[in-house]
RNA sequence: GCCUUUGUAGCUCAGUUGGUAGAGCAGAGGACUGAAAAUCCUCGUGUCGUUGGUUCGAUUCCGACCGAAGGCA
Protein backbone atom coordinates (compact mmCIF):
# COMPACT_ATOMS: atom_id res chain seq x y z
CA UNK A 1 0.00 0.00 0.00
CA UNK A 2 1.56 3.48 -0.73
CA UNK A 3 1.91 5.88 1.75
CA UNK A 4 -0.02 9.10 2.12
CA UNK A 5 1.93 12.10 2.32
CA UNK A 6 2.43 14.57 5.48
CA UNK A 7 4.10 17.92 5.43
CA UNK A 8 4.97 19.24 9.09
CA UNK A 9 5.77 22.66 9.28
CA UNK A 10 7.09 23.18 13.12
CA UNK A 11 9.50 25.53 14.87
CA UNK A 12 9.75 28.10 17.50
CA UNK A 13 7.38 30.28 18.24
CA UNK A 14 7.40 33.80 16.08
CA UNK A 15 9.10 31.90 13.66
CA UNK A 16 6.58 32.11 10.59
CA UNK A 17 5.55 28.72 10.45
CA UNK A 18 1.70 29.90 9.96
CA UNK A 19 3.07 32.61 6.99
CA UNK A 20 4.74 29.77 5.81
CA UNK A 21 2.41 26.86 6.18
CA UNK A 22 -0.23 29.10 4.47
CA UNK A 23 1.98 30.15 1.42
CA UNK A 24 2.76 26.21 1.28
CA UNK A 25 -0.77 25.70 0.66
CA UNK A 26 -1.40 28.28 -1.80
CA UNK A 27 1.59 26.90 -3.96
CA UNK A 28 1.67 22.90 -3.29
CA UNK A 29 -2.67 22.74 -2.84
CA UNK A 30 -2.83 21.74 0.59
CA UNK A 31 -4.47 22.58 3.74
CA UNK A 32 -3.65 23.02 7.60
CA UNK A 33 -3.87 21.05 10.47
CA UNK A 34 -3.18 23.40 13.15
CA UNK A 35 -0.55 21.42 16.06
CA UNK A 36 -0.75 24.25 18.82
CA UNK A 37 -2.10 23.30 21.86
CA UNK A 38 -3.15 27.29 22.32
CA UNK A 39 -4.72 27.98 18.92
CA UNK A 40 -7.04 25.20 19.78
CA UNK A 41 -8.93 27.89 21.58
CA UNK A 42 -11.64 30.22 20.60
CA UNK A 43 -11.13 33.68 21.80
CA UNK A 44 -7.46 33.71 22.55
CA UNK A 45 -6.19 35.18 19.01
CA UNK A 46 -3.70 37.49 20.53
CA UNK A 47 -2.12 35.81 22.90
CA UNK A 48 -1.89 32.77 20.66
CA UNK A 49 -0.88 34.82 17.56
CA UNK A 50 -3.90 32.65 15.65
CA UNK A 51 -4.00 33.17 11.71
CA UNK A 52 -5.26 36.54 10.64
CA UNK A 53 -8.29 36.87 8.95
CA UNK A 54 -6.42 37.25 5.58
CA UNK A 55 -4.35 34.12 6.57
CA UNK A 56 -7.88 31.96 6.97
CA UNK A 57 -8.87 33.05 4.13
CA UNK A 58 -5.66 31.93 1.38
CA UNK A 59 -5.83 28.53 3.22
CA UNK A 60 -7.99 26.46 4.76
CA UNK A 61 -7.30 25.58 8.66
CA UNK A 62 -8.07 22.62 10.88
CA UNK A 63 -8.21 22.13 14.48
CA UNK A 64 -7.84 25.90 15.23
CA UNK A 65 -10.35 27.82 17.69
CA UNK A 66 -12.76 24.67 17.98
CA UNK A 67 -12.53 25.21 21.89
CA UNK A 68 -13.93 26.70 24.53
CA UNK A 69 -11.36 28.66 27.20
CA UNK A 70 -12.98 26.07 29.78
CA UNK A 71 -12.83 23.12 28.14
CA UNK A 72 -9.47 21.30 29.03
CA UNK A 73 -7.49 19.17 26.21
CA UNK A 74 -4.73 16.84 25.60
CA UNK A 75 -2.14 15.51 22.93
CA UNK A 76 -4.41 11.84 22.68
CA UNK A 77 -7.29 14.51 21.95
CA UNK A 78 -5.50 16.52 19.58
CA UNK A 79 -3.96 13.05 17.87
CA UNK A 80 -7.25 11.43 17.37
CA UNK A 81 -8.82 15.04 15.85
CA UNK A 82 -5.99 15.28 13.72
CA UNK A 83 -5.53 11.77 12.32
CA UNK A 84 -9.28 11.82 11.83
CA UNK A 85 -8.64 15.12 9.89
CA UNK A 86 -5.25 14.32 7.63
CA UNK A 87 -7.56 10.99 6.82
CA UNK A 88 -10.32 13.61 5.24
CA UNK A 89 -7.89 15.63 3.35
CA UNK A 90 -5.98 12.21 1.42
CA UNK A 91 -9.38 11.93 0.11
CA UNK A 92 -9.80 14.58 -1.00
CA UNK A 93 -6.07 14.48 -2.78
CA UNK A 94 -5.05 17.50 -0.53
CA UNK A 95 -1.83 17.78 0.80
CA UNK A 96 -2.18 17.61 4.89
CA UNK A 97 0.23 20.72 6.23
CA UNK A 98 0.67 19.73 10.27
CA UNK A 99 2.08 23.41 11.60
CA UNK A 100 2.29 24.36 14.83
CA UNK A 101 4.27 25.11 18.06
CA UNK A 102 3.40 22.07 19.75
CA UNK A 103 6.08 19.72 19.12
CA UNK A 104 4.69 16.93 20.77
CA UNK A 105 1.74 16.80 18.88
CA UNK A 106 3.56 17.20 15.45
CA UNK A 107 5.75 14.06 17.45
CA UNK A 108 2.58 12.19 17.98
CA UNK A 109 0.98 12.07 14.44
CA UNK A 110 4.19 11.32 12.75
CA UNK A 111 4.67 8.65 14.82
CA UNK A 112 1.24 7.36 14.56
CA UNK A 113 1.23 7.41 18.28
CA UNK A 114 -2.02 5.16 19.44
CA UNK A 115 -3.15 6.76 22.87
CA UNK A 116 -5.87 4.91 23.32
CA UNK A 117 -3.77 1.73 23.45
CA UNK A 118 -2.89 2.78 27.25
CA UNK A 119 -5.68 4.90 28.35
CA UNK A 120 -5.90 6.60 31.58
CA UNK A 121 -7.96 6.62 35.01
CA UNK A 122 -9.07 10.06 36.75
CA UNK A 123 -9.44 8.21 39.94
CA UNK A 124 -5.86 6.47 40.11
CA UNK A 125 -4.25 9.66 38.64
CA UNK A 126 -5.83 11.56 41.62
CA UNK A 127 -4.63 8.55 44.20
CA UNK A 128 -1.51 9.00 43.00
CA UNK A 129 -1.65 12.71 43.53
CA UNK A 130 -2.65 12.48 46.78
CA UNK A 131 0.80 10.16 47.60
CA UNK A 132 2.97 12.20 45.96
CA UNK A 133 1.93 15.36 47.96
CA UNK A 134 2.01 12.69 51.01
CA UNK A 135 4.90 10.68 50.86
CA UNK A 136 7.12 12.98 47.88
CA UNK A 137 7.50 12.21 44.85
CA UNK A 138 10.72 10.22 45.53
CA UNK A 139 8.47 7.63 46.52
CA UNK A 140 6.70 7.04 43.08
CA UNK A 141 9.49 6.88 41.85
CA UNK A 142 10.54 3.77 43.23
CA UNK A 143 7.36 2.60 42.70
CA UNK A 144 7.70 3.22 39.45
CA UNK A 145 11.53 1.75 39.36
CA UNK A 146 10.00 -1.70 40.36
CA UNK A 147 7.39 -1.40 37.76
CA UNK A 148 9.04 0.09 34.42
CA UNK A 149 12.90 0.28 35.64
CA UNK A 150 13.31 1.55 31.73
CA UNK A 151 11.31 4.75 31.97
CA UNK A 152 12.14 5.55 35.68
CA UNK A 153 15.30 5.72 34.39
CA UNK A 154 14.12 8.74 31.63
CA UNK A 155 12.45 10.35 34.17
CA UNK A 156 13.65 12.60 37.07
CA UNK A 157 12.09 11.51 40.65
CA UNK A 158 10.96 15.44 40.44
CA UNK A 159 9.65 15.17 37.77
CA UNK A 160 6.31 13.98 39.50
CA UNK A 161 3.77 14.79 36.44
CA UNK A 162 5.59 12.38 34.11
CA UNK A 163 6.36 9.65 36.75
CA UNK A 164 2.41 9.75 37.86
CA UNK A 165 1.62 9.36 34.56
CA UNK A 166 3.65 6.62 34.31
CA UNK A 167 2.52 4.78 37.07
CA UNK A 168 -1.24 5.03 36.26
CA UNK A 169 -0.72 3.44 32.89
CA UNK A 170 1.38 0.65 34.17
CA UNK A 171 -0.35 0.22 37.06
CA UNK A 172 -3.86 0.32 34.74
CA UNK A 173 -2.99 -2.04 32.12
CA UNK A 174 -0.16 -4.27 33.77
CA UNK A 175 2.55 -3.38 31.30
CA UNK A 176 4.88 -1.21 31.51
CA UNK A 177 4.49 2.82 30.28
CA UNK A 178 8.04 2.39 28.07
CA UNK A 179 6.49 -1.18 26.81
CA UNK A 180 3.29 0.97 25.47
CA UNK A 181 5.23 3.59 23.92
CA UNK A 182 7.28 1.19 22.19
CA UNK A 183 4.29 -0.09 20.79
CA UNK A 184 2.35 2.78 20.06
CA UNK A 185 5.32 4.52 18.32
CA UNK A 186 6.50 0.86 16.48
CA UNK A 187 5.20 2.17 13.15
CA UNK A 188 5.88 5.41 11.88
CA UNK A 189 2.58 6.40 11.77
CA UNK A 190 2.05 5.20 8.09
CA UNK A 191 2.78 8.66 6.26
CA UNK A 192 5.34 9.76 4.03
CA UNK A 193 6.51 12.63 6.02
CA UNK A 194 8.09 15.60 5.11
CA UNK A 195 9.02 17.47 8.10
CA UNK A 196 10.61 20.98 8.15
CA UNK A 197 11.43 23.31 11.13
CA UNK A 198 12.08 26.79 11.49
CA UNK A 199 14.64 28.36 13.64
CA UNK A 200 17.17 30.98 13.96
CA UNK A 201 20.80 30.85 13.37
CA UNK A 202 20.86 33.92 15.36
CA UNK A 203 19.58 33.60 19.13
CA UNK A 204 19.66 37.19 19.56
CA UNK A 205 17.54 37.75 16.61
CA UNK A 206 15.16 35.69 17.40
CA UNK A 207 14.87 37.54 20.97
CA UNK A 208 14.38 40.78 19.16
CA UNK A 209 11.50 38.93 17.01
CA UNK A 210 9.71 37.98 19.89
CA UNK A 211 10.44 40.96 21.94
CA UNK A 212 8.53 42.76 19.02
CA UNK A 213 5.96 40.66 18.67
CA UNK A 214 4.89 40.59 22.12
CA UNK A 215 4.64 44.63 21.72
CA UNK A 216 2.27 44.21 18.78
CA UNK A 217 0.18 42.03 21.19
CA UNK A 218 0.18 44.83 23.46
CA UNK A 219 -0.91 46.95 21.22
CA UNK A 220 -3.58 44.45 19.68
CA UNK A 221 -5.37 44.40 22.90
CA UNK A 222 -3.39 41.63 24.91
CA UNK A 223 -4.55 43.11 28.32
CA UNK A 224 -8.36 43.15 27.65
CA UNK A 225 -7.87 39.85 26.01
CA UNK A 226 -6.49 37.96 28.90
CA UNK A 227 -9.17 40.08 31.13
CA UNK A 228 -11.94 38.58 29.24
CA UNK A 229 -10.34 34.81 29.26
CA UNK A 230 -10.24 34.77 32.65
CA UNK A 231 -13.95 36.51 33.39
CA UNK A 232 -14.99 33.46 30.87
CA UNK A 233 -13.31 31.08 33.33
CA UNK A 234 -9.78 29.46 31.81
CA UNK A 235 -9.51 25.96 32.16
CA UNK A 236 -6.14 24.84 33.22
CA UNK A 237 -4.74 24.19 30.08
CA UNK A 238 -6.05 27.65 28.53
CA UNK A 239 -4.75 29.55 31.75
CA UNK A 240 -1.77 28.14 31.08
CA UNK A 241 -0.97 30.37 27.92
CA UNK A 242 1.87 32.72 28.16
CA UNK A 243 1.07 36.17 28.20
CA UNK A 244 -2.44 35.31 30.87
CA UNK A 245 -0.66 34.11 33.51
CA UNK A 246 2.27 36.92 33.48
CA UNK A 247 -0.69 39.97 33.13
CA UNK A 248 -2.79 38.43 36.13
CA UNK A 249 -0.48 40.27 38.92
CA UNK A 250 -1.07 43.30 36.87
CA UNK A 251 -4.43 43.11 36.89
CA UNK A 252 -4.74 42.88 40.81
CA UNK A 253 -2.76 45.45 40.90
CA UNK A 254 0.09 43.96 42.26
CA UNK A 255 2.47 45.12 39.72
CA UNK A 256 3.29 47.19 37.08
CA UNK A 257 2.68 46.75 33.12
CA UNK A 258 6.22 47.15 32.34
CA UNK A 259 6.92 44.40 34.43
CA UNK A 260 4.29 41.73 33.40
CA UNK A 261 5.08 42.65 30.03
CA UNK A 262 9.05 41.98 30.29
CA UNK A 263 8.13 38.35 32.17
CA UNK A 264 5.69 37.46 28.89
CA UNK A 265 8.81 38.33 26.87
CA UNK A 266 10.90 36.31 28.89
CA UNK A 267 8.80 33.64 29.12
CA UNK A 268 8.51 33.46 25.64
CA UNK A 269 12.12 33.27 25.04
CA UNK A 270 12.05 30.29 27.43
CA UNK A 271 9.32 28.96 25.71
CA UNK A 272 11.10 28.91 22.50
CA UNK A 273 14.41 27.95 23.26
CA UNK A 274 12.29 24.36 24.69
CA UNK A 275 10.47 24.17 21.04
CA UNK A 276 13.90 24.04 19.63
CA UNK A 277 15.18 21.14 21.81
CA UNK A 278 12.38 19.11 21.65
CA UNK A 279 12.51 19.02 17.76
CA UNK A 280 16.26 19.11 17.57
CA UNK A 281 16.24 15.64 18.62
CA UNK A 282 14.07 14.32 15.82
CA UNK A 283 16.05 13.99 13.32
CA UNK A 284 13.85 14.26 10.23
CA UNK A 285 12.91 17.55 10.52
CA UNK A 286 15.07 19.88 7.58
CA UNK A 287 15.72 23.09 9.62
CA UNK A 288 15.64 26.29 8.03
CA UNK A 289 16.91 29.21 9.44
CA UNK A 290 15.04 32.40 8.96
CA UNK A 291 17.13 34.72 9.47
CA UNK A 292 19.55 33.71 6.54
CA UNK A 293 16.88 33.98 4.00
CA UNK A 294 17.07 37.01 2.34
CA UNK A 295 13.14 37.34 1.95
CA UNK A 296 10.16 35.29 2.71
CA UNK A 297 9.98 34.09 -0.25
CA UNK A 298 12.96 32.97 -0.46
CA UNK A 299 12.35 30.76 2.36
CA UNK A 300 9.15 29.69 0.80
CA UNK A 301 11.01 28.64 -2.03
CA UNK A 302 13.60 26.42 0.01
CA UNK A 303 10.63 24.61 1.95
CA UNK A 304 8.69 24.54 -1.49
CA UNK A 305 11.98 22.71 -3.28
CA UNK A 306 12.16 20.16 -0.03
CA UNK A 307 8.61 18.81 0.27
CA UNK A 308 8.25 18.49 -3.60
CA UNK A 309 11.80 16.35 -3.79
CA UNK A 310 10.60 14.13 -0.48
CA UNK A 311 9.04 11.13 -1.17
CA UNK A 312 5.61 12.73 -0.05
CA UNK A 313 5.96 15.78 -2.20
CA UNK A 314 6.10 13.09 -5.05
CA UNK A 315 3.27 11.15 -3.74
CA UNK A 316 1.27 13.83 -3.77
CA UNK A 317 2.12 15.45 -7.16
CA UNK A 318 1.53 12.10 -8.47
CA UNK A 319 -1.32 11.55 -11.33
CA UNK A 320 -3.23 9.55 -8.92
CA UNK A 321 -2.97 11.73 -6.02
CA UNK A 322 -2.50 15.41 -7.32
CA UNK A 323 -5.27 17.70 -7.27
CA UNK A 324 -5.85 18.81 -11.10
CA UNK A 325 -2.83 21.66 -12.04
CA UNK A 326 -4.05 25.34 -11.75
CA UNK A 327 -1.78 26.88 -8.95
CA UNK A 328 -0.10 28.67 -11.06
CA UNK A 329 1.27 31.26 -8.34
CA UNK A 330 5.06 31.40 -7.52
C1' G B 1 34.27 71.47 48.72
C1' C B 2 33.45 68.34 53.21
C1' C B 3 31.08 63.97 55.56
C1' U B 4 28.70 59.14 55.25
C1' U B 5 27.54 54.76 52.62
C1' U B 6 29.00 51.99 48.51
C1' G B 7 31.87 49.54 44.20
C1' U B 8 32.51 41.15 44.17
C1' A B 9 29.73 36.54 37.81
C1' G B 10 25.39 39.60 32.40
C1' C B 11 21.77 41.48 36.81
C1' U B 12 20.56 41.63 42.36
C1' C B 13 23.51 40.59 46.29
C1' A B 14 26.20 37.22 50.13
C1' G B 15 31.09 36.20 51.94
C1' U B 16 36.26 35.81 53.35
C1' U B 17 38.01 37.14 62.21
C1' G B 18 43.94 38.17 55.85
C1' G B 19 45.42 31.97 52.69
C1' U B 20 42.46 34.70 45.36
C1' A B 21 34.96 33.52 46.49
C1' G B 22 29.19 31.73 46.31
C1' A B 23 23.65 32.09 46.01
C1' G B 24 19.20 33.65 43.32
C1' C B 25 17.85 35.37 38.63
C1' A B 26 19.46 35.59 33.55
C1' G B 27 21.97 32.44 29.98
C1' A B 28 23.49 27.54 27.77
C1' G B 29 22.61 22.37 27.14
C1' G B 30 19.34 18.35 28.05
C1' A B 31 14.90 15.25 29.36
C1' C B 32 9.91 14.43 28.06
C1' U B 33 4.32 10.28 24.69
C1' G B 34 -3.35 11.77 28.00
C1' A B 35 -1.80 19.62 31.46
C1' A B 36 3.56 20.10 26.57
C1' A B 37 2.77 27.97 25.91
C1' A B 38 3.20 22.46 30.82
C1' U B 39 6.69 19.78 33.95
C1' C B 40 11.66 18.58 35.19
C1' C B 41 17.38 17.93 35.23
C1' U B 42 22.61 19.55 34.65
C1' C B 43 26.23 23.58 34.14
C1' G B 44 29.09 29.24 38.32
C1' U B 45 37.11 31.63 37.44
C1' G B 46 35.14 36.36 38.09
C1' U B 47 41.54 41.87 36.78
C1' C B 48 36.51 40.70 44.19
C1' G B 49 36.70 49.55 40.95
C1' U B 50 42.13 51.40 40.18
C1' U B 51 46.68 52.15 42.53
C1' G B 52 50.26 52.35 46.47
C1' G B 53 51.38 50.45 51.54
C1' U B 54 51.48 46.80 55.75
C1' U B 55 52.15 41.38 55.50
C1' C B 56 55.33 35.21 54.01
C1' G B 57 50.54 36.21 51.64
C1' A B 58 45.41 41.33 50.56
C1' U B 59 39.48 40.76 47.36
C1' U B 60 39.55 41.08 52.89
C1' C B 61 43.51 45.89 56.96
C1' C B 62 45.45 51.23 55.93
C1' G B 63 46.10 55.46 52.32
C1' A B 64 45.22 57.88 47.74
C1' C B 65 42.51 58.10 43.32
C1' C B 66 38.14 57.06 40.18
C1' G B 67 32.68 55.89 39.82
C1' A B 68 27.70 55.63 42.26
C1' A B 69 24.00 57.00 46.10
C1' G B 70 22.72 60.08 50.17
C1' G B 71 23.74 64.15 53.61
C1' C B 72 26.02 69.00 54.89
C1' A B 73 27.34 73.28 52.63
Amino acid sequence: MQKKPLAVVGGATASGKTALAVELCRRLGGEIVSADSMQIYRGMPIATAAPSPEELAAARHHLAGILEVGETFSVADWAALARECVLKLHEGGILPIAAGGTGLYLSALMDGTDFESFPGDTALRGELERRAREEGSAALHEDLRRLDPVLAERLHPNNVGRVIRALEVTLLTGMPMSEHQRRASAGDGGYAVCALALGFRDRAAMWRRIDRRVDAMLEAGLVEEARAVYERGAGRTAAAAIGYKELLPYLRGECTLEEAVSLIKLRTRQYAKRQLTWLRRDKRYHWLWVDEFTSFSALADEAERLIRESEAGKIHLSTNFCRPEGQGVV
